[in-house]
DNA sequence: CCCTGAAGGGGATGGATGTT
DNA sequence: AACATCCATCCCCTTCAGGG
């Protein structure tokens, strides 16, 4: 017996000499290739898989037996000539998912990530999605982060009939999974690690992307890092690799290159961790694809904001260093507000992102400036001052109020923890700052209303970062009246289908606050530095284009790991 | 119709691995 | 260690298409 069959005769189901080419290859004349991926062996899961599995099959058509009988026609998929190792199953990833996918992502996702050629990857998708393993986990990575968006339907599932929001819920995060999965486990077979390719970036990226979404942060940053590293094995970060590929394949990882490199920045001030890319490539160019003009406006407005979030800035975030002073903070606010032209040439979409994030930028920059004391109640530069939190959700909800609730919901959880960050920090200035509230027409304590009310109208963080929220200014400021935003519309479930909704008519749970123990910031401000060093020096979210990471990192260290509703964990 | 060869279903066998 | 379970290989056999 031979250790692995070539894939033709494993095909065939006939015996393999082995050697390349096998003597039935060989007699054939086929291409002897051993592509196959040997799956694990032995059980896996609970136990008795099959057992079960029979038994709940046979308990269903019992089931149905009674009522009608009807020629069973659920076996006719599945055909495709592929060895079965590697055969798609189609139960996970159809044909029609994969369009689906490919439809959604370059609908609501590309502005933001204008990193993929539709053609090109539609290509990809008839010519070598079962040829090439590589092109096979690019394809089922964007699938599999596609299935946790919010707005995005399960393809494939009638829509209404028997389905409740949690079971939409759960089929697309269990997608989500088993897509995950596959890819890890192929990945395994191949040496993608030694020899790279753009798609390998590019999957570990949908990769990081898909753990965000799922909040596990470990295994998020691992697949970040190594997005980068493959970026830097490939020399992505070298000008002349980009002259000798293909022109749309050289536009598009030039676009990867500094997709990654936002990334890396909001993350690396999310998480306190470290750079690993830097400014060295030229920047990509607005008119290099018809039609993308304006999207790569918008993307380069982002690059803008976020480059001066460079080593030094990131070195001082992590207390790696401390030679920071207040004409340099000073200049990183000036900087973040001239990053920015007056009219943004840019999509709504990006334009919600942009400008989340540039406020949150300036909530960090203020963060390192009050750690680092350098605030002054008396400071002729506002940015300065204790107050500026206050100004700076003042903007934010000027920006964002003229959006559409669509432009904000499709950058999902990242940008709703930033929100959640920038309501963070307001609320521990209002209850530790002594405010002359005639300095402004509405009361700050009417911008953290502003804050709880948009998000709990955005789905896909509501449920999640509502009760945080509410908890973070009960606790703050339990003076504030319980601040139930008035109008309040029922946070509808993050992950119900457009479509469906309507159906599931039963409004979402409110989330109560937990009886969350936040240390509350009890120090006086004659040393500020004390005062806030419990709020997120350093962790709040950051913006992404993927969506932004995390709360957790929002809430003062010290508050226990909140349990958000356990469903994906 | 028969002959031939390919396809592929069924299943024996055995290796690998998780569970007890 | 014994056992259960899953998976891969490949033999055996039936089916079927194409040529005569």
């Amino acid at each position: 017996m031979v250790r692995t069959a070539c894939d033709a005769c494993h095909r065939r189901k006939v015996r393999c000499s082995g050697g390349q080419p096998c003597a039935n290859c060989s007699q054939a004349t086929l291409t002897c290739t051993y592509h196959a991926v040997p799956q694990k062996k032995g059980p896996k899961g609970s136990r008795a898989k099959v057992i079960s599995e029979l038994r709940e099959t046979q308990r269903q058509t019992n089931r149905h037996k009674i009522r009608s009988y009807s020629p069973d026609s659920s076996f006719d998929f599945n055909t495709s000539p592929l060895s079965p190792m590697r055969r798609r199953n189609p139960d996970v990833l159809s044909q029609q998912m994969i369009d689906g996918c490919i439809e959604f992502f370059f609908r609501h996702m590309y502005p933001t990530m204008p990193i993929l050629h539709k053609g090109r990857l539609q290509e990809k998708v008839a010519r070598e999605i079962d040829q090439s393993i590589e092109a096979y986990c690019l394809i089922t990575s964007i699938c599999a982060f596609m299935m946790i968006q919010p707005r995005m339907s399960l393809p494939g599932r009638p829509v209404g009939v028997r389905t409740n929001s949690d079971d939409l819920v759960s089929g697309k995060f269990t997608t989500a999974s088993s897509l995950l999965e596959e890819v890890l486990r192929l990945r395994k077979a191949i040496d993608y690690i030694e020899n790279p390719t753009l798609e390998s970036v590019q999957t570990s990226l949908f990769l990081f992307a898909c753990y965000f979404g799922l909040d596990k942060h470990n295994k998020a940053w691992y697949h970040l890092r190594e997005a980068t590293t493959l970026a830097q094995i490939v020399g992505m970060q070298d000008e002349p690799s980009y002259l000798s590929t293909d022109p749309v394949e050289s536009i598009m990882k030039r676009r990867l290159y500094w997709l990654l490199f936002i990334t890396e920045r909001a993350y690396a001030l999310q998480r306190h961790h470290p750079l690993t890319l830097h400014a060295t490539i030229e920047l990509p160019n607005p008119d290099e694809v018809p039609g993308d003009r304006q999207i790569i406006n918008g993307f380069l407005h982002m690059i803008n904001l976020f480059r001066p979030f460079d080593d030094t800035f990131i070195g001082l975030w992590n207390k790696a260093r401390n030679d920071c002073s207040t004409a340099w903070l000073a200049q990183l606010q000036q900087q973040l507000s001239d990053a920015l032209p007056p009219k943004l040439n840019s999509t709504e979409t990006q334009a919600a992102d942009i400008v989340t994030s540039q406020q949150w930028l300036r909530t960090m920059v203020w963060q390192l400036s009050i750690t680092n004391g350098y605030l002054s109640s008396t400071s002729a530069d506002s940015s300065m001052t204790f107050k500026y939190p206050i100004e700076i959700a003042k903007h934010l909800m000027a920006d964002v109020r003229g959006l559409p609730q669509q432009a904000l919901e499709v950058h999902g959880i990242g940008l709703i923890e930033k929100l959640f960050d920038v309501a963070c920090t307001v609320t521990d200035v209002i209850a530790c700052v002594p405010l002359d509230s005639s300095i402004f027409e509405i009361g700050p304590l009417e911008y953290l209303n502003q804050f709880l009310s948009l998000i709990s109208n955005l789905r896909g963080g509501g449920s999640r970062f509502l009760p945080l929220l509410r908890a973070k200014i009960s606790e703050n400021l339990p003076s504030m009246a319980t601040p139930v935003p008035k109008a309040v519309m029922p946070i509808k479930d993050e992950y119900v289908d457009e479509i469906a909704s309507p159906l599931s008519t039963k409004p979402a749970p409110l989330v109560h606050p937990s009886p969350l123990v936040i240390r509350t910031a009890t120090a006086s401000l004659s040393d500020p530095s004390l005062v806030f060093s419990d709020i997120s020096p350093g962790g709040s979210n950051a913006s992404t284009p993927l969506g932004t990471p995390t709360v957790a990192a929002a809430i003062p260290h010290s508050m226990p790991r909140i349990q958000f509703d356990g469903r994906y964990g």
